[in-house]
DNA sequence: ACTGTTATCGTAAACGTTTACGGAAGGCAT
DNA sequence: ATGCCTTCCGTAAACGTTTACGATAACAGT
C-alpha cells in the first residue's frame, strides 16, 4: 500500500496525492477530500523511509539515557513523567519520541555517533550530563540540534534545563539550622556527575551564610542506592558527637540510612534530622516519612520539548530561537524525619527493632 | 557524506563500495580494504533511511512500555536490567533497540498501529499484556515478528516469556503453611492484567493442596502503589481475626503496608508475616527485610531477545524459527519478613513508632 | 584459436517519498 | 483576439542505498 497504489486507485497523479496528504495548498477541496478519505479507507500510512529520505528529515526525537541511571532517579520513576510531559508536547506536532538505551558496555559518546550518523533522529534530550560530558561537545560540532536535561562544565552555548540542586541543598542547611542544628553531614555521590558538584556548592554557601564552618569531615560521598545510604549511616554513627542532622542526595539513599540506624537503634526523626531528595511515591509511606523535594516531572518534560522545539529548524516559525537555559525550582515537602531538637541527645536508649 | 562521496574518492564503483561494506564475497579483498580504511577515516555512516527503503528493513526493535507500568515494576527497575539483555543479544547482530513510550492519552492499539505502519521497527518486544491484549491480535493478524513479555488469554501462537506469577504465589502460600499459617490473606491489583489472575490462581491452588478452603474475604484487591499496600494493610487490620500472613504482588505495596501496621503498632515480622512480589534493591533495606523472588532479569532479557530473533525472517538461518512460551523461574530470598509463628498472638504491645 | 570458468567490478533499476517546474484551463480586463 | 493571473494538476528528478545483471579480463583446458 505505496502513494502509488493509492495514486492509481483514485486516478490521480502521485504528486497530487502526496500534496493533499500533506496539506499543501495548490490542491482542489473536493480532490483533497477524495484522497483523505481513500487513504483512511485504505489504511495507507506514508512510509518513513522514502519520506525521510527524501527531506533528510526523521520526525523522531531521541531521549537518551544511560542504563546506569542512579542519582536523581528513585530507580526509573523519575523517566517516566518526564516522558509524559514531553510526548504530550510533540504529539501536537506529529513528531515521535523514542527512548535511545545506550548499553553499560557501549561508550555513550559512540552510541550517540552511530545514532546521529545514521540519521536516526532530529534531535536529541539527553540527561545525566556528566561535569565534562563528551556528548555536549560532539553535538555542538556537528550542529545536532539537542537540549540537556542538567547542565555541565562545558563551554559552549547550547540549551539546558536543571535541577535546582544547590538550591535543594541550600534550603536543606538553611531549614536545619533555623531548627538549631550545627553539625549537618551531606551524603552525596563523589561523581563525576555535575549534580554532586552543585549539591556539594549549595551545601558549603548556605554554612558560610549562617556562619559554621566547613567540615570537609561531613561530607559522606556514597553512590546513590541503598548501600551508599547505609554506607553514609556507619559513617555517621562513626562520628564523635554524631552529626545531628543528614542531607541526602537520593531517596534510594534515605532506605539504606534508616536500616543502618535502625540497626543501631538510633531513630530517623528522633535522635537525628534527615532531609532526603527527591521526593517518589514512597516518601510519605516510609517511617518517618521523609522530608524531601517535589519535582513537577510533567511540567519539566514539557519545557523540556518546547525548548528542543525551539531548536529544531522545521519549527522555526512557531518556536522562535531561544537559548533556554533553566534552573529548575522545587518544592520542599515537610515530613516527620526532620522534626528534632538537636540539643535533646543523640543516644536514645532503643526501642526494640524487629528483626535485627 | 553518501556512499557516493565516498566511492567518487575511491575512484571506484558506488556498487562496489557497496558490496565491500556489506561483506559480499565478490570483492577483492585489497580494494575491501581499501574501503573500509577509508569510510573509517573520513567518518561515512550509512544512512538508514536509504537503506530502509531498498531493503525494506529498518534494523532495529522496539520495546514497548506504556508509561502507566506498575504492577511488576518497583517504579522502574525492573526494564533497565531486561534492555540490558537485549540489547547485549541485539548489538551481535548489529540491531538496534529503542523503547518505544506509549503515553498514557493514547490508546496502546493505535499507537502500535502507527509504528508499524510506518515501518519503524523490524520487530517488537511488547509487555504488560493485560488478560485480553488487542496488540496481540493486531500484530498476529499484520504478520509482524514480536515476542510478549507476559501471556494473555488470547487465543493464537505467539511467542512469550511470562514471570511464574503462579508459582510464586504457591510457593508463598505453601511456605507460610509450613510455618503453621492457615489464615492467608493476598494483596493484588483487582485488574486485567493477567498478572492478577494468574497470581489468584497459584494462591488459590495452593491452598487447595493444602487443604485449606478458600476465602473469598482474604483477597484484598488494591493497586500497586504504595497506597495499594496502605489499604492492603487497613483492610488487613479490620480483619477479626486478623489474618496471620499477608502475600503481596508488588514491592512498593510493602512499603505502604510496613507504614500502615507500624502507624497500628503491628509490627510485620514479629506480628504478622509479610511475603512480598518482586526482590528489588532496597528489600534487604528494610526493616523487617522482606521475604521476596528474585528473577533474574538480564537473562529474562537475553531469552527475549532470542525469541526475537528466531521469529524474524532475516536471522531464520542463525536462528530456527521455534515458538518460545517459557515461564521463568523465581528464586525465593528469605528475608525477616515472614519470621514469625501465627500462634504467638497477634496483638503485642507496640513499642513506640517515631513519627507516629 | 576457441570455449568455459572464475574473479572482480561497473551499470542501472528500484525502494517510496517530496517538490520544483511547467502546462492546461479558465476567468478577467484590455 | 491578446495578454495576464489564478487554480489545479501532472512530470520527473532527487534523496542514499542495495542488488540483479552484464561486462571485462585473466586464465586454464581443449
Amino acid at each position: 500500500m505505496s502513494i502509488r497504489d493509492l495514486a492509481r486507485h483514485l486516478d490521480i497523479s502521485i504528486g497530487t496525492v502526496s500534496r493533499a496528504l500533506n496539506g499543501k495548498a495548490d490542491v482542489n477541496a473536493e480532490t483533497r477530500e477524495r484522497v483523505l478519505e481513500a487513504a483512511k479507507r485504505l489504511g495507507y500510512v506514508p512510509n518513513q523511509s522514502g519520506r525521510s529520505l527524501r527531506q533528510g528529515t526523521t520526525n523522531t526525537i531521541g531521549f537518551m539515557i544511560e542504563s546506569t541511571i542512579e542519582t536523581v532517579d528513585g530507580g526509573g520513576s523519575f523517566f517516566m513523567p518526564v516522558f509524559e510531559g514531553v510526548q504530550s508536547v510533540f504529539r501536537r506536532h506529529h513528531l515521535d519520541l523514542v527512548a535511545l538505551l545506550c548499553g553499560t558496555d557501549e561508550d555513550p559518546a559512540s552510541y550517540l555517533n552511530r545514532v546521529v550518523a545514521r540519521r536516526f533522529v532530529d534531535g536529541l534530550i539527553i540527561s545525566a550530563t556528566a561535569r565534562n560530558d563528551p556528548r555536549i561537545d560532539f553535538l555542538l560540532e556537528r550542529n545536532i540540534p539537542f537540549v540537556a536535561l542538567g547542565r555541565s562544565a562545558t563551554k559552549g552555548d547550547y540549551p539546558w534545563i536543571d535541577l535546582d540542586f544547590e538550591g535543594v541543598a541550600a534550603t536543606a542547611v538553611e531549614r536545619l539550622v533555623g531548627f538549631g542544628h550545627r553539625r549537618i553531614a551531606i551524603g552525596t555521590p563523589a561523581s563525576d556527575l555535575n549534580l554532586g558538584y552543585l549539591f556539594l556548592d549549595g551545601y558549603k554557601r548556605a554554612l558560610a551564610a549562617s556562619g559554621i564552618d566547613f567540615d570537609p569531615g561531613l561530607v559522606l560521598p556514597a553512590n546513590g542506592h541503598e548501600e551508599g545510604g547505609y554506607q553514609v549511616a556507619s559513617a555517621l554513627l562513626a562520628q564523635k558527637p554524631m552529626p545531628t542532622a543528614i542531607i541526602l542526595v537520593n531517596e534510594n539513599m534515605a532506605i539504606g540510612l534508616y536500616r543502618r540506624l535502625y540497626e543501631a537503634g538510633i531513630h530517623p526523626g528522633r535522635d537525628i534530622a534527615v532531609i532526603g531528595f527527591r521526593e517518589s511515591t514512597q516518601s510519605r509511606f516510609l517511617s518517618p516519612t521523609l522530608t524531601c523535594f517535589r519535582i513537577s516531572l510533567r511540567d519539566l518534560g514539557i519545557k523540556l520539548a518546547e525548548a528542543l522545539l525551539s531548536t529544531l529548524p522545521a519549527f522555526a516559525g512557531q518556536y522562535p530561537p531561544e537559548r533556554v537555559a533553566l534552573i529548575w525550582p522545587m518544592e520542599l515537602v515537610p515530613g516527620e524525619s526532620d522534626r528534632t531538637v538537636p540539643g535533646a541527645g543523640t543516644a536514645h536508649a532503643s526501642t526494640s527493632i524487629p528483626g535485627s
